[in-house]
DNA sequence: CGAGTTTGACCGGCGC
DNA sequence: GCGCCGGTCAAACTCG
């Protein structure tokens, strides 16, 4: 017990030298920065309020490197955000700035994923070439926490509820069915494919029929692709990768989860097997709020009601409610989503809450109302030709329809809900949300950086009403189209809107594919940026 | 003939 | 320990 004693005490005065150590560093970068931003300081730099708070100044500066906010990374010429000027940014700006290269590297079409299975152990790797009888997988749980952690991981789970005749989901990537089982719950057949664009790639994939509803399709994805994907692939990765990264944090501590509770956010206890009633715990993204009906709200609902998922903590991307399309106009849906009472695990729906979930709990950036309205045809920005699998003239929404809205059939409303299913630009920004939402909560796990840029800060812009409204201020191009940039796309391509104003629209998500592993999960988007991302988003996409 | 699907058997986790 | 159940395997089968 004594030299436990002496042991704990060495290590408590370590750490408050390393403490001391990272204030020490952490002061002088602060100190470079604001000594950089004042020689860079541009007239470009006022569109960005700032909070007055200094730590959350650094924030939106680094925000506007990551994001192209600032106007002076954006090139008014259209020209390419030049990416090797980001790195040099990120080099200068510190270690937290890797972050930023790591997501980067993927934007140049290294579209790796990094699997833990298959980064974390050459070994492992190996195994897995071969798909891995259970067998083996066993031989390999000898070692530990590793193995514990990857058989975590490998447990996330992302649902896709998708209203489609089709008997699978039209993703992208290559599937080889590989078994079909009925099981007690579900009279409908579950087929059970694999991922077969490379041999080794864990990721497996259940499809299924909804009980309720045999119009709804269910498809559920588990692990993380190991290579690169089909061109319209990687927004499952990306969302896969969300979950996984949130799974991984919901090993968060009481502490966290206390200081994000302050901040107004719950999550729940974890994805664990502690609950197998509805906890009501929402990660919840809201960024509509009463007052603003113009952008989407996205909880991240952890309740979890249905047991066997506790094992297979799942994110559920609800995509097929029918959503009144004078709603969908604002990407509000329908309040009331049935399913939801039954959802597992995580959640992410495209409508209000249920009134059943008291529970709930959301950013409230009730006060920041983006510029003007945001209209469905937005959906297809930011979709490569090929991509476009509705064309624009299913979104027959004008500026005076969007203004009375009831004169939309309900007809639309299906075409919408499909659409939106379909759209890989929506989805991916919904993906890169998913993603850097998870890492930035995983970022708040991972010790004091959760001070400094998790959810505090993110809060503490999302409370400050002056903050978004100016970061919601559209970067109109100079040529006047609409930009777009994606990680399936290497250029930003434009595209020339039929009508409305134009704008800019960048999205960094090619981090979104890079959340597996915990150094690519850090180099996601931080919860501060997932918000202006979106708000960027959807207050560009004004038409 | 190779690739993909079907389907019964098998395995492991979990609850009782 | 036993049985249930979800998930996977692998031989048989189908299809182009």
């Amino acid at each position: 017990m004594g030299q436990v004693r002496e042991e704990n005490q060495r290590l408590k005065s370590m750490l408050s030298q390393i403490v001391k150590a990272y204030q020490c560093l952490q002061h002088q970068f602060f100190e470079l920065v604001q000594q950089e931003k004042k020689v860079e300081m541009g007239p470009s730099r006022s569109k960005l309020s700032l909070p007055c708070n200094q730590e959350t100044k650094e924030e939106a500066e680094l925000l506007s490197l990551t994001l192209g906010l600032s106007s002076s990374r954006l090139k008014t010429d259209g020209e390419r955000i030049n990416i090797s000027s980001m790195r040099r940014e990120s080099t200068k700006n510190g270690n937290s700035d890797s972050k930023q290269e790591l997501s980067l590297d993927s934007c140049n079409g290294k579209f790796m994923s990094c699997d833990h299975e298959s980064s974390k152990d050459p070994k492992e790797g190996e195994l897995s070439r071969t798909w891995p009888s259970r067998k083996l997988l066993r031989t390999l749980k000898s070692d530990g926490e590793q193995v514990l952690e990857q058989t975590r991981l490998k447990k996330a789970r992302v649902c896709v509820r998708v209203r489609s005749d089709a008997p699978t989901m039209e993703d992208g990537c290559q599937w080889r069915k590989y078994g079909q089982k009925i099981s007690k719950a579900n009279p409908c057949p579950r087929a059970y494919y694999r991922c077969t664009v490379l041999p080794s790639c864990p990721v497996r994939k259940q499809v299924q029929r909804c009980i309720e509803d045999m119009s709804v399709l269910i498809t559920t994805y588990e692990g993380n692709h190991n290579h690169p994907l089909p061109i319209s692939a990687p927004v499952m990765a990306s969302t896969t990768s969300a979950a996984t990264s949130i799974i991984q944090s919901s090993s968060s501590t009481s502490q966290q989860q206390q200081q994000q509770q302050q901040h107004g956010l719950r999550f729940s206890a974890s994805c664990g097997p502690a609950s197998t009633t509805s906890t009501g715990g929402m990660y919840g993204l809201d960024y509509t709020g009463d007052r603003n009906p113009k952008l989407p709200r996205i909880y991240f609902s952890s309740s979890s009601q249905i047991s066997t998922c506790n094992s297979h903590p799942t994110i559920t991307l609800d995509l097929t409610s029918s959503p009144d399309f004078s709603d969908l106009d604002g990407y509000r849906y329908s309040p009331c989503f049935p399913s939801l009472l039954t959802a597992p695990s995580t959640y992410l729906s495209f409508c209000s809450p249920p009134p059943s979930s008291p529970s709930s709990s959301h950013l409230d950036t009730t006060t920041h109302k983006p510029s003007s309205g945001i209209g469905p045809r937005v959906l297809n920005h930011g979709m490569p030709p090929q991509h476009q699998f509705y064309q624009p003239h299913l979104w027959p929404v004008t500026k005076s329809q969007a203004s009375h809205p009831q004169s939309l059939p309900d007809k639309s409303g299906a075409e919408a809900t499909k659409a939106i299913s379909l759209n890989l630009s929506f989805q991916s920004v919904l993906a890169a949300a998913m993603t850097s939402f998870a890492s930035g909560r995983e970022t708040d796990c991972l010790g004091d950086k959760g001070k400094e840029g998790g959810f505090g800060r993110d809060l503490k812009l999302g409370d400050d009403p002056a903050t978004p409204i100016k970061l919601l201020q559209p970067s109109p191009q100079a040529d006047g189209t609409a930009r777009v940039s994606s990680n399936y796309m290497d250029k930003p391509t434009a595209f020339s809107s039929r009508e409305g104003p134009k704008s800019s629209i960048w999205f960094p998500h090619s981090s979104v594919a890079l959340s597996t592993s915990k150094k690519s999960a850090r180099a996601s988007m931080s919860p501060a940026e997932t918000k202006d991302h979106l708000i960027k988003f959807l207050g560009n996409s004004d038409m």
